[in-house]
DNA sequence: GCATATCCCACAGGTTCGGT
DNA sequence: ACCGAACCTGTGGGATATGC
């Protein structure tokens, strides 16, 4: 399925309480389990369930908690740093990223989560496509926030007082451990040694939610 | 069993707020 | 104007589910 069919079916669901949408039975543990809310979304939306790089033919679905006014309430994941390590080390170009490719085509869906699952819902979806013109700065921003993450990165590596990576902020984008026990350690071939005793990953800050709302709203003066 | 993906929680440090 | 309480944000660690 193509991004720009998921917006329409999107359209149909969009401010509807899940206690109206879904059948109870669906619900169970939406709270404790993993990323139920996001799985239910994607049936409602005709997708499976799977863990392929993208969730769309051309373009990744993202969904992440707000409360009313749309304000995020948390950092949204992007993909995990293990993998790529050396490309960040040696700054490989932006556009031949795998960092790239999860960012330049995303439909974002806030999920307004205050009350009870029953009271919870879907709201007015952003899509994010790095190519099309009001999202240039935007662009550009995340570039550099990549370049100056990556600078980060060997700082630490090759300065730092344990010579493993750590938190690097870009405006936009961050990078941060992401792991549970046992911890999944990074080793880069560049360095030849482990340059993390667990895994990282990417993360949109709450920053980049509330800029790309902040265009949205613009557009709703026309 | 391992890697990936999504949401959860605790804690610390900083900032703002409200009562005196 | 001060000081502690309440709130906010960033960081790090975690549980759980799926596909391979």
């Amino acid at each position: 399925m193509r991004l720009e069919e998921a917006k329409i079916r999107l359209n149909e669901i969009i401010n509807i309480k899940l206690g109206q949408l879904l059948k109870e039975e669906d619900m169970v543990d939406i709270i404790k389990n993993k990323g139920k809310t996001g799985q239910l979304l994607e049936i409602a939306l005709g997708l499976k369930n799977s863990n392929t790089t993208l969730d769309f033919e051309d373009g990744e679905l993202k969904t992440n908690k707000c409360d009313k006014s749309g304000n995020p309430k948390e950092t949204i994941f992007i993909t995990q740093v293990s993998g790529i390590i050396d490309d960040l080390i040696n700054k490989r170009d932006f556009h031949e990223t795998h960092l790239y490719e999860k960012i330049n085509n995303i439909l974002y869906v806030p999920i307004c989560k205050d009350g009870q699952p029953l009271e919870w819902f879907f709201k007015k979806p952003t899509h994010i496509n790095l190519q099309m013109d009001k999202f240039r700065e935007l662009e550009k921003q995340l570039e550099e926030d990549y370049y100056n993450i990556c600078c980060q990165l060997k700082e630490h590596i090759e300065n730092g007082d344990d010579g493993y990576i750590h938190t690097s902020n870009g405006k936009f984008i961050q990078i941060r451990s992401k792991d549970s026990k046992p911890y999944h350690s990074i080793y880069s071939n560049i360095y030849g040694k482990n340059v993390s005793n667990k895994n990282h990953a990417f993360y949109f800050k709450k920053d980049f939610i509330k800029y790309i709302s902040s265009l949205d709203s613009n557009e709703e003066d026309f």
